[in-house]
DNA sequence: TTGAGCATGTAAGTCGTTACATGATTTC
DNA sequence: GAAATCATGTAACGACTTACATGCTCAA
């Protein structure tokens, strides 16, 4: 499917960048949604100038110390046009170990269990907390052809599973500690 | 991290199963969180059993068909409560191109935007559908150390995250449409 | 001068998908 | 007799992770 190849591409659309900022980018304000390492971020963006998608000039830090900043060339922006209008068949649910392991849990005793819970419940909260945060930077909605109008929808979508997922391990553990 | 060794671990602690049956199982109820095809499984099988934690019988249907029915040992018991037990640290988001995609929206026009968004809702709308129907067969929450437990579960927490990401795409089309 | 961050790359290995490959049994 | 389902396996490829590998720049 070469999603990553449409992932660069899409932030190539919103301005030049070096893959050192990609790689930063995924593990920053995309990561709840999308991610990719360096190493697979750098041959990536080598295939894309080979296929004519992005182009890349020399920038040069001090001395010596070389970056190479990609722009997304016009048939890259086409084919991401292309890829950004297709309709897609929604994803497979996405594989959770968590709830592979709650599906195993009638295997574990009341504390064991409420433990488990109590610690994924934490994290959650936490994560939570961090992206409400990032929330408080809008203070309305951003206008709808910006850029910042993806970012509001995505984080606002982040925060609403953050919270499902908080009430469905509440009410996991309210069955288990209910007695029948 | 062998994560499909400890599912196909958990799913041999109910009951004795063969390869065919465990990909099924995967492409049904365990589908909404985990999953995998006959050629993951059936290398996986083997090596469980080179490692001592499964064992199997042969079964003869007819007469020549054979199929390996495999049983969790001792030991493959041991190593997946080991396992069931331990905390885990919360999971990297999972990747979501439909997220991704909206992200980037702010290059399509207002109806391409809402147009992905309806296609996506009403195959979300459908899959909530499917999952309410099955958790029809409910009628109260199964004792907390059966195995239906694990499976009750699972189901609410899928049918909750279908409601989520439902409501999520509303509040999407809901900005769309909306005038700055 | 030392450490954090900038910057790029490759290699090995694991995980997962799709396709290839075969054949038996049951049900209509 | 045909089709659906049972049953098992391998091969090739692609996606992703972790580790290896190197060196520069800037600020404290």
């Amino acid at each position: 499917m070469r999603s990553l190849k449409y992932a660069i591409l899409g932030l190539l659309c919103r301005h030049p960048m070096t893959g050192y900022e990609i790689a930063k980018e995924f593990n920053y304000e995309l990561a709840e949604f999308w991610y990719a390492n360096h190493s697979q971020i750098y041959p990536e963006l080598k295939k894309l100038n080979e296929e004519g998608l992005v182009s890349y000039d020399i920038e040069i830090s001090g001395e010596i110390l070389e970056a190479k900043r990609y722009t997304i060339t016009e048939e890259g922006y086409k084919e991401f046009d292309k890829w950004l209008n297709k309709d897609e068949k929604m994803q497979k649910t996405p594989k959770d170990i968590f709830r592979l392991r709650m599906y195993f849990s009638g295997n574990l005793d009341m504390e064991a269990r409420i433990h488990l819970l109590e610690n994924q419940r934490q994290q959650h909260v936490k994560r939570l907390n961090t992206l409400k945060k990032r929330f408080e930077q809008y203070s309305e909605v951003p206008p709808r052809n910006s850029d910042r109008f993806g970012d509001f929808v995505v984080l606002r979508g982040a925060i609403m599973r953050q919270q499902n997922i908080i009430a469905w391990i509440d009410e996991c553990i309210g069955f288990s500690k209910e007695d029948y």
